[in-house]
DNA sequence: CAAATTTTCTGGCAATACCACTTGTATTTC
DNA sequence: GAAATACAAGTGGTATTGCCAGAAAATTTG
């Protein structure tokens, strides 16, 4: 698409981002107390609502911790963060990670697929395999990056929920943006090519219920994903 | 404690229970398409933004899908759903889960504590292990049990901490609510001692850097707790 | 009957106002 | 003078209202 539809950020979305990276920059310490919400609302000229909702969604997060009426404090994000504190996180370093943590995602990957795929080995229909076909065709024939990160997370997905256990998708759902990130920027590097053949391969495993072979074909993928990001996201 | 904190739902909470209680049920079914804003606000005696702050809430969880101008529609929460949908759902049931999701719960938390003590043993310093112990501690001389699941998510989580892998932690505090829960419930029904004795094997193993012995004494100690919940939690 | 226009309906967002609780301080009481 | 009490200020929690922009339906126009 030449055109991308634009959007303006809200006021919330503005707020939280500038906060977001007061915390990341260090210029706002772990632990440090921010001001009342009537100071900063009025600070930033904007309503008391658009402060205390921001807060709200940071505290989901894991950037901040709110004690009612006390005071708001930053929190130790790194310990105690979600999954979406390792988008924002993302996001504040222009769609990057450090190299450890884009490592810890694609290692924690490995299990997670080799566990689903096991499982699906184990308990899926025929049928059921089969509905991963599609997504894996659609992919050899993809041509936007986006589009085949989305494929492959529909793959991945699918293949969770085929396990038959019903923690497992609910799981990837979480994983989603984070994943999909990489995925686009692993794409835009390297193609869409050897995603394509190794949602292929790991369909064909899957389907012959050769669970080594698909953990063993999971694994060198996901090898390959970290020694490419290697140089994508050093720093 | 013998008074426990006693605090009034909001009307944004009484919301979202009811609509999660309507959707649990199947009163409302997948894809059905919910009445305006405006009409439920008005039929339920509460303003917009009470609703509007409620739906946003319950689209997170993965309960609903929102489509901007033209409506709002039941989501299928056991797919596309997140962490948080299995909390409602367990809620809805009055604190238990199915015996197939327990099940679920379990066999990924196998993993997950194999993968952290893994990496833990190869990655954590000698002073890092050690700060483990006071958790495995504090769990022997535990008499209350949300204390003991407390303390047992800390010493998790932790190990997750110091695996080295900066995802695990993110994906073990996702996890806090649920497991706590369940804790709780083997706590009450079986006491704290089994829960203290496999925190305790399970430090014992990573002090000593044993890999093999950690992951079989947490599938062992897991497993009993699959044991011990289907008597719980079947229905 | 088809295309263009207007109206209606829908969710998104922000500003305001009031509430409940905590804390620190002044006052009272003995 | 010390302790208990009452009060005032400050803080986050929450509900209400109102306006906005875009999609869909109804209407007009050719």
């Amino acid at each position: 698409m030449l055109f991308k539809k634009l959007s303006a950020p809200s006021l919330k979305e503005l707020f939280v981002s500038e906060l977001e990276g007061m915390i990341l920059s260090g210029k706002l310490e772990i632990g440090a107390k921010l001001p009342p919400e009537r100071e900063l609302a009025e600070s930033m000229q904007v309503s008391r609502a658009v402060i205390n909702s921001g807060i709200a969604e940071m505290e989901k997060k894991g950037f901040l911790v709110v004690k009612p009426r006390i005071g708001t404090f930053v929190a130790d994000y790194r310990r105690y963060g979600t999954v979406e504190t390792l988008v924002s996180i993302m996001n504040y370093n222009g769609g990057m990670l450090r190299d450890s943590e884009v490592r810890s995602i694609l290692e924690v990957r490995i299990h997670f697929m080799s566990l689903a795929a096991t499982l699906a080995i184990d308990n899926a229909s025929d049928e059921e395999i089969a509905s991963l076909k599609p997504y894996a065709d659609a992919l050899a024939s993809c041509t936007d990056s986006e589009e085949a990160a989305a494929l492959i997370f529909q793959f991945s997905h699918e293949l969770s929920f085929i396990s038959g256990n019903s923690l497992l998708p609910l799981f990837f759902i979480s994983f989603q943006t984070l994943v999909c990130r990489l995925w686009v920027r692993y794409a835009d590097k390297y193609g869409i090519a050897p995603l394509a053949k190794s949602a292929a391969d790991i369909y064909q495993y899957v389907a012959l219920r050769d669970a080594e072979g698909a953990v063993a074909c999971i694994t060198k993928g996901t090898q390959e994903s970290i020694d490419g990001t290697r140089t994508i996201y050093s720093q």
